[in-house]
DNA sequence: AAAAAATTCAACCGCGAATTG
DNA sequence: GCAATTCGCGGTTGAATTTTT
């Protein structure tokens, strides 16, 4: 037969696309479609193999295609679907217009490298060491426990804001499940003077916030516990403080957003959202976590009380 | 300010399935 | 029916970019 399928050829291109390759195999495939990609190549004028050329527009050329961000709805498709089916990226794709299977299995490998990240060490970075006098902080604790709104009073899917925007959160990952009384548990919190403070009482030591991150086990023991207790009523989001972690920035979390089965947190300016729920079956907190990275700590931590 | 580390994600690879001739 | 070719999928890579130190 004629021509080679594939990329062995010394004249063929490989890696990125320029946008006169673009312009090229649009141009063919607008004015030709599509049926044998090992011709595409060679009859739009391009130095690819068919497969590549049929990659770039399946992937990013096709004109039915959605960019950006996913939704919090298509999220949750994406969450169920895989639950469902697994890795079987372009069965979940199917059900997501628009979307392509890399697309999704991109998005899906972050997510999974967030959740199997391993516990971070900030604890061991902190120099700071627990030799200073404290009082538990009980304003904190009536911030934390004031009312707010129930699950009754509110529409679904109701926006409102929180009284106090900008809490961080930060669910399950940072501590193994097992180790309720690993160094990561958060005993207290308490303040010296105008510093806050996060005590870990097993290791006697406590660290300014931007050091240490709650978890939902270290919940199992620590005051915050009540705040969680169950669905009706809407749950101030303490749940923790963690820098360092990277990709998830967040400017501020200062919506929440409620349906029948989920706690939605909303970050108004990035357009991402997360969740959490009560677990009742664990006992605990499970859904996703937002992590602020070190830049924007200061305008997180300011937002706090300001009794903290 | 600069270097290092982490992350992203478009593209690649090989494989099994489907199609072609 | 068969072998060659093409398609479609999912795992993996690595350069560009972002974030942290």
């Amino acid at each position: 037969m004629g021509h080679h399928s594939c990329c062995n050829q010394q004249k063929v291109k490989r890696g990125l696309w320029s946008p006169e390759e673009d312009e090229k195999l649009i141009r063919y495939i607008t004015n030709h479609g599509y049926g044998c990609w090992s011709e595409v190549p060679e009859k739009a004028g391009l130095q690819r193999c068919g497969k590549s050329c049929r990659l770039r527009w399946i992937n990013y050329l096709r004109p039915d295609i959605r960019r950006g961000r996913f939704t919090p709805e298509e999220e949750k498709l994406i969450i169920s679907l895989h639950g469902a089916v697994g890795n079987r990226w372009a069965h979940i794709a199917s059900h997501l217009p628009g979307r392509t299977d890399n697309e999704i299995k991109n998005y899906w490998n972050s997510w999974i490298k967030k959740k199997i990240r391993k516990p971070t060490n900030t604890i061991a970075k902190s120099n700071q060491t627990s030799q200073f006098t404290y009082t538990q902080n009980h304003q904190f604790d009536h911030f934390l426990n004031q009312d707010l709104p129930t699950k009754s009073q509110l529409q679904d899917n109701t926006l409102f804001s929180l009284p106090n925007p900008s809490f961080i959160f930060d669910i399950g990952s940072n501590v193994q499940p097992t180790s309720t009384t690993s160094h990561s548990r958060i005993d207290q919190i308490f303040q010296d003077n105008s510093q806050t403070w996060l005590l870990n009482q097993h290791q006697g030591q406590a660290q300014p916030p931007e050091m240490v991150s709650y978890s939902s086990h270290s919940m199992n023991s620590n005051p915050l516990t009540p705040l969680m207790d169950n669905l009706d009523n809407i749950m101030v989001p303490i749940e923790g403080i963690n820098v360092g972690g990277g990709h998830d920035q967040i400017s501020a979390v200062d919506c929440l957003q409620r349906n029948d089965q989920i706690n939605e947190w909303v970050d108004t300016q990035n357009c991402s959202s997360s969740y959490f729920f009560w677990d009742q079956e664990e006992g605990q907190l499970g859904g996703d976590e937002i992590i602020p990275s070190s830049s924007n700590m200061g305008t997180l931590m300011s937002s706090f009380p300001s009794s903290l």
